[in-house]
RNA sequence: GGCGCGGUGGUGGAACGGUAGACACGCAAGUCUCAAAAACUUGUGAGUGUAAAAGCUCAUGAGAGUUCGAAUCUCUCCCGCGCCACCA
C-alpha cells in the first residue's frame, strides 16, 4: 500500500528535464513557431542581437525570456508576431581569441554561433530563424557594402583625417582600450595624437533630424512623418480608444483577441519614464475619437535626453577679433555673445591654424618665443584623449599677438592651451573670466585680467551659428574580421585627374573628428602617395573577406599584407590598383540588421520593400541601456539615410524602446569569471528547468531595474510551479465536475487575474504579473474543488512564462487539445471583476479607523454608505460629539469625516 | 560640472492622490519523521498594550508646502547609481 502511494506520488511529480526537451523538439518539428500573417494585426518583436561570445548566460536569457513572454502573450492576443534573431558575428573579441588560441576567427564565431543556437533552444522562445542575419556571411556584409557605396555616392561616406591616438612605432592607429599609461599596448612606445586618415560617415548632416523633439506634458514624441506612415496598412495600428463601455462589457469588443487594448493606451502613457502618449487622454475624453498609436513613438526619456545631449546642438554666435596690425581676424564660437565685454583675453587650441601660421613663421616674432611655442604644442599634442581628460590643470603659453576686442576696443593678448578643444566651435574661444569658471582658473593661473560683464554687450558683426557636439561617425578599423570597404585605390585615375585639375589642396582635415571641408577628400593617401578612390561597381559585390590572411597585428590592416587579395583591375581605367584594406566598424553592420530579418534571403538589395512595408517599423525594441548612444542612434541615422534614398517611408524604425537592467551575482557584484560569481543558466535549467528560469527572470525584479540572483528565490518560483503541476490531481480526483459551480468571488478572482496579467504584460511589468498569478493559485489551492475552466484559464495566464509545464499539463488534460500556444488569450469579463460587496475605508480626519462592507450595488449612493460608516462601532467613538464639518466620498474606495 | 534615474521591512520589491509593505525570499513556531530534508500550516515593519485579543502611536532619505487625505504632487536639502564631460 505504501509502496504505490508512492509510485503515484513520484509518477505524478514535475521533472521539468524530462518534459521541456520533449516539447522543444515536438514545436519546433510542428513549425509552431513559424511566422504567419493570418491575422493581418502584425507585431515586430525586437530583441538586440547578440555577439557569439561562446555560450549563453544569464544576461542573454534576461534580454531574450520577457520580450519572449511579451511576444507569447501578444500572439495569444491575436497579434502575428514576428520574433526574429541573430547575430552580430564580426569583431575585435573573436579576433582576439583567434590570436590567442590560434584559431581562425570565422572558425571560431561560426562554431559559437552553432552552440549559442543550441543554447536557444533551451530557452523555449518562440523565435522563429527562419528569419535571421549572421553579419559575418557574405550574403549579409554585401549588403552592408552596398550601403557604404550608396552612402559614398551620396557623399555621406568620405575620406577625411581625424585626431586619433597614433603609435609611431607601429604606425597604426589604436583604440583607447589598447593604450597602457600613455604607451603602446604591442610595442610599449608612446602615443601620440596625430590626424590620420580615416572612413566616416557623415552622420553630423543628420544631426538636426536626429534630435528627438521635445514634447511638453500633454505631447509624446510625435512621428515626424505622421503622412507617410499612415500610408501603411493601418488594421494593425488603429485602436478602439479607451472607453467606459468597452471596458464593462467584452461583449461590445468583438475583435475579443485584444481585451487590453484600452490597457494598451494606458500602458503608453504610464510609464513613468517615457513620454506620454499623445492623444490618450484626449480620446477618453472624445470617447468615439480613434487613437492611431503610430502616429507617436514612445521611447524612454533616458535615450531621448541621452541622445539629445549626445547630439548637443547649441545656439550661438561667431565673432571675429581683429588680429592687431593686420588684415586677419580669429574666428570665436560662443553662445553668449552678451559677455564680450568681459573678454579679457583669447585662447585657441594647439591644433589652431593660427597656430601653424605661427610656426610656419607668418608672423613676426622672437625666435626664442616660436621655440617656446613650438614645445608646448607638442606636448600637448603628445597627450592622449585620455590623460587630457585627466589632467584638468590649465596650461597654455602666451603667443605674443593681440586681438581687438570688437566690443571695448581694447587690445586682448591671444594664448594658446590645450583646455580649448580643436574639435569645437573654431577652435578658439573668447576668455570671460568673470563669467566663465575655466576662464578664470586660467586668467588666475597665468595672471590675466579679470573683467566685469555688463551682459549687455552684443557686437555688431556677430553672426548666428548652430554648433553641435556629435561628430562624424569614423568607421574604418585596421582589423582584419569585418566588412571589407568596397572600395578601389588608383594611383593611375588619380594621376589623369590631377593633371585636368592641378591645383589640389591638401585632404579635407577633420580636426577632433570634426568636419572642416564639406566634401571630404576625394582622394585617399597610402603609404604618401594619393589614389583616386573608385568605388566597387555594385554587380562586383561581395568583396569576399579572405580566408587565409596573417591576421596577427603587424602594425598595419592585416588585409594590406595580402598582395593577391590586395592588388586588383581598376574598374574605370583598367589599371592595376589595390583594395581599401581596411574594415568597417560593427556598429554599421548592426545599424541595419532589423531590416535584413524580413527578407533573409533576398538578393536584389538589402532588404524586401514589401516585406518591409508589412512589417516595420519595429512595434517594440528591447535591448540594453548601454546602446543608449551608439547603436541605437546609429540605427536611426540610418533609417532617415533610408529614407533619403526611397527604400523606406517612416522616420523611425522602432515605435517604442525597453531598456532592461542589469542581472548581477549573488554577491551583488557584476558577474565576471575573476570573481567567481557567474550564474550559469545551463547549471540553473538542470536543476530547476527553463520555465522556472523564466519565470524567476520575470518575477525577480521590474525589467529595467538591477539586481542580484537570488538562489533562494528561484527556490521558490520552483515551489509554485509545483504547486500548479499538482492541481491535476486535485482536478483528476474530482468526482463532479463543478463546471456551473463556481462562486461570484471564483469568478471575481479570475476575471481580475485575467485582466492583470494582461495588462502587465501590454505594459512590460513582467513582475507583477507573475505576482497575480501567484495571488490566484493560492485562492485556488485554498479552494476544495477546482472547475476546469478555472485551471484552464490559469494555464493559458501562465503559458507565456512557462511554455512547457502548461503545454505538458494542457494536453493531458485535454486529450484531444492542439498546443495551448495557439489558444486565445482569454478575455476579462468587467461584470465580474465586481465583487458582491465592496470594502470601503472609512476615515475620519484622513486617519483609517475602519473598513465596512458595503453592497456594492449601494455604492453610488453617499447617504447609505455614510449610514453605515456613521453606524461603525470604532468610527463611533471618534465622531460622537463632534462636529462634523465634511464628508468626502471617494466611490468604492473611501470616506473621509472632517470634524473639528 | 551637465543630463538622466532612484532612496519604501532583514532581502527583491507592491501600491489610478485614498487601508503603505501586494507577491516572493528569509526567519520563527508547529504538523509529518527515529531524525533530517522536502512538503504543508501559522506568524513575521517598529513601538506600545493584553492572559490572549481589541486598541493606540510611529513609520516610505531629511525638512517644509499643497490637500479632507501624500510613498505618490510642489519647493529646499542630503545620499546612491548610470551616462557624458575643459563643448565655450
Amino acid at each position: 500500500m505504501k509502496i504505490k502511494n508512492l509510485k503515484l506520488k513520484i509518477k505524478s511529480r514535475y521533472f521539468p528535464q524530462e518534459i521541456e526537451s520533449k516539447w522543444q523538439e515536438i514545436w519546433d518539428k510542428t513549425g509552431l513557431y513559424k511566422f504567419s500573417s493570418k491575422h493581418g494585426k502584425k507585431y515586430y518583436n525586437l530583441v538586440e542581437l547578440p555577439y557569439p561570445s561562446g555560450d549563453l548566460h544569464i544576461g542573454h536569457w534576461f534580454s531574450f525570456v520577457p520580450p519572449d513572454v511579451h511576444a507569447r502573450y501578444k500572439r495569444m492576443a491575436g497579434f502575428d508576431v514576428f520574433f526574429p534573431n541573430g547575430f552580430d558575428a564580426f569583431g575585435l573579441p573573436a579576433e582576439n581569441a583567434a590570436i590567442k588560441r590560434g584559431v581562425h576567427p570565422k572558425d571560431w564565431t561560426m562554431k559559437n554561433v552553432a552552440t549559442m543556437t543550441k543554447q536557444f533552444a533551451t530557452m523555449g522562445t518562440m523565435i522563429d530563424w527562419d528569419y535571421t542575419a549572421i553579419t559575418c556571411l557574405p550574403e549579409y556584409y554585401k549588403w552592408n557594402q552596398w550601403i557604404f557605396l550608396k552612402m559614398f555616392e551620396r557623399g555621406l561616406a568620405y575620406r577625411g583625417k581625424a585626431l586619433s591616438n597614433w603609435c609611431e612605432v607601429d604606425k597604426t592607429v589604436l583604440a583607447n582600450e589598447h593604450i597602457e599609461a600613455g604607451k603602446c599596448w604591442r610595442c610599449g612606445a608612446e602615443v601620440i595624437q596625430k590626424e590620420v586618415e580615416q572612413w566616416f560617415l557623415r552622420i553630423t548632416e543628420y544631426a538636426d533630424r536626429l534630435i528627438w523633439p521635445q514634447m511638453e506634458e500633454t505631447g509624446g514624441q510625435p512621428h515626424a512623418d505622421r503622412d507617410a506612415r499612415s500610408s501603411f496598412p493601418q488594421n494593425q495600428s488603429q485602436t478602439s480608444s479607451l472607453s467606459e463601455s468597452q471596458l464593462s462589457n467584452s461583449e461590445d469588443n468583438p475583435s475579443g483577441q485584444e481585451p487590453s487594448f484600452g490597457s494598451l493606451a494606458d500602458g503608453l502613457s504610464s510609464g513613468k519614464d517615457h513620454q506620454p502618449a499623445r492623444n490618450a487622454s484626449a480620446s477618453v475624453a472624445g470617447g468615439s475619437s480613434i487613437i492611431n498609436h503610430k502616429s507617436f513613438v514612445d521611447w524612454p526619456k533616458q535615450v531621448i535626453d541621452g541622445q539629445n545631449n549626445w547630439i548637443g546642438r547649441s545656439e550661438g554666435v561667431l565673432i571675429q577679433f581683429p588680429i592687431s596690425n593686420s588684415q586677419f581676424s580669429i574666428e570665436v564660437f560662443t553662445t553668449h555673445p552678451e559677455t564680450a565685454d568681459g573678454a579679457t583675453f583669447l585662447v585657441v587650441a594647439p591644433e589652431h591654424e593660427f597656430v601653424s601660421s605661427l610656426l610656419n613663421g607668418k608672423w613676426q616674432m622672437a625666435n626664442g618665443k616660436l621655440k617656446e611655442i613650438q614645445e608646448y604644442v607638442e606636448q600637448a599634442k603628445k597627450k592622449t584623449e585620455m590623460e587630457r581628460k585627466e589632467d584638468r590643470t590649465k596650461s597654455g603659453i602666451f603667443t605674443s599677438k593681440y586681438v581687438k576686442n570688437p566690443v571695448t576696443g581694447k587690445d586682448i593678448p591671444v594664448w594658446i592651451s590645450d583646455y580649448v578643444l580643436a574639435g569645437y566651435g573654431t577652435g578658439a574661444i573668447m576668455a570671460v573670466p568673470s563669467a566663465d569658471q575655466r576662464d578664470r582658473e586660467f586668467a588666475t593661473k597665468f595672471q590675466l585680467p579679470i573683467e566685469k560683464t555688463s551682459f549687455k554687450a552684443k557686437p555688431e558683426n556677430a553672426i548666428a551659428k548652430v554648433n553641435y557636439h556629435l561628430r562624424d561617425w569614423s568607421i574604418s578599423r585596421q582589423r582584419y574580421w569585418g566588412t571589407p570597404i568596397p572600395v578601389i585605390h588608383c594611383r593611375e585615375c588619380w594621376e589623369v585627374k590631377s593633371q585636368k585639375s592641378p591645383a589640389r589642396n591638401a585632404s579635407a582635415s577633420v580636426a577632433g573628428g570634426k568636419v572642416k571641408s564639406k566634401q571630404g577628400s576625394d582622394y585617399s593617401i597610402i603609404d604618401g602617395k594619393e589614389y583616386a578612390m573608385i568605388p566597387v561597381p555594385l554587380e562586383d559585390l561581395p568583396i569576399e573577406l579572405p580566408y587565409n590572411v596573417d591576421y596577427t597585428p603587424k602594425g598595419k590592416p592585416p588585409l594590406a599584407s595580402d598582395e593577391e587579395w590586395l592588388s586588383v583591375k581598376c574598374p574605370k581605367c583598367g589599371g592595376k590598383a589595390k583594395r581599401d584594406a581596411e574594415t568597417l566598424d560593427t556598429f554599421f553592420d548592426s545599424a541595419w540588421y532589423f531590416y535584413r530579418y524580413v527578407s533573409p534571403n533576398y538578393d536584389k538589395a538589402p532588404f524586401d520593400q514589401e516585406k518591409v512595408k508589412q512589417l516595420l517599423p519595429v512595434d517594440v525594441y528591447f535591448g540594453g541601456s548601454e546602446h543608449t548612444l551608439g547603436h541605437t542612434l546609429y540605427a536611426r541615422f540610418f533609417t532617415k539615410v533610408f529614407k533619403d534614398m526611397g527604400l523606406i517611408d517612416f522616420d523611425e524604425f522602432a515605435d517604442k524602446r525597453v531598456q532592461h537592467g542589469v542581472v548581477l551575482g549573488p554577491d551583488g557584484n557584476r558577474m565576471s569569471k575573476s570573481k567567481g560569481n557567474v550564474v550559469s543558466p545551463d547549471d540553473v535549467v538542470k536543476e530547476y528547468g527553463a520555465d522556472a528560469v523564466r519565470l524567476y527572470l520575470c518575477f525577480m525584479m521590474p525589467y529595467e531595474a538591477t539586481a542580484p540572483w537570488s538562489v533562494g528565490a528561484i527556490n521558490g518560483i520552483y515551489r509554485f510551479l509545483k504547486r500548479v503541476w499538482e492541481l491535476q490531481d486535485k482536478i483528476k480526483n474530482q468526482k463532479s465536475k463543478i463546471k456551473d459551480e463556481l462562486s461570484r468571488e471564483d469568478y471575481s478572482q479570475m476575471h481580475k487575474a485575467i485582466k492583470k496579467v494582461g495588462d502587465d504584460l501590454n505594459n512590460f511589468q513582467f513582475n507583477t504579473a507573475v505576482a497575480a498569478l501567484m495571488t490566484w493559485l493560492n485562492f485556488l489551492s485554498a479552494k476544495d474543488k477546482i472547475a476546469k475552466e478555472e485551471y484552464e484559464t490559469f494555464l493559458k495566464l501562465l503559458a507565456p512564462f512557462a511554455p512547457h509545464l502548461t503545454e505538458e499539463i494542457w494536453q493531458t488534460i485535454n486529450s484531444s487539445a492542439n498546443s495551448i500556444h495557439l489558444e486565445n488569450w482569454p478575455v476579462y469579463q468587467a461584470n465580474h471583476l465586481v465583487e458582491e460587496n465592496t470594502q470601503i475605508v472609512v476615515a475620519v480626519n484622513g486617519k483609517t479607523r475602519a473598513t465596512i462592507l458595503v453592497p456594492t450595488d449601494k455604492i453610488e449612493e453617499q447617504s447609505e454608505v455614510e449610514k453605515l460608516a456613521k453606524d461603525n462601532q470604532s468610527v463611533v467613538k471618534y465622531i460622537n460629539n463632534m462636529q462634523v464639518k465634511k464628508v468626502v466620498y471617494v466611490k468604492a474606495r473611501i470616506i473621509n469625516f472632517v470634524v473639528g
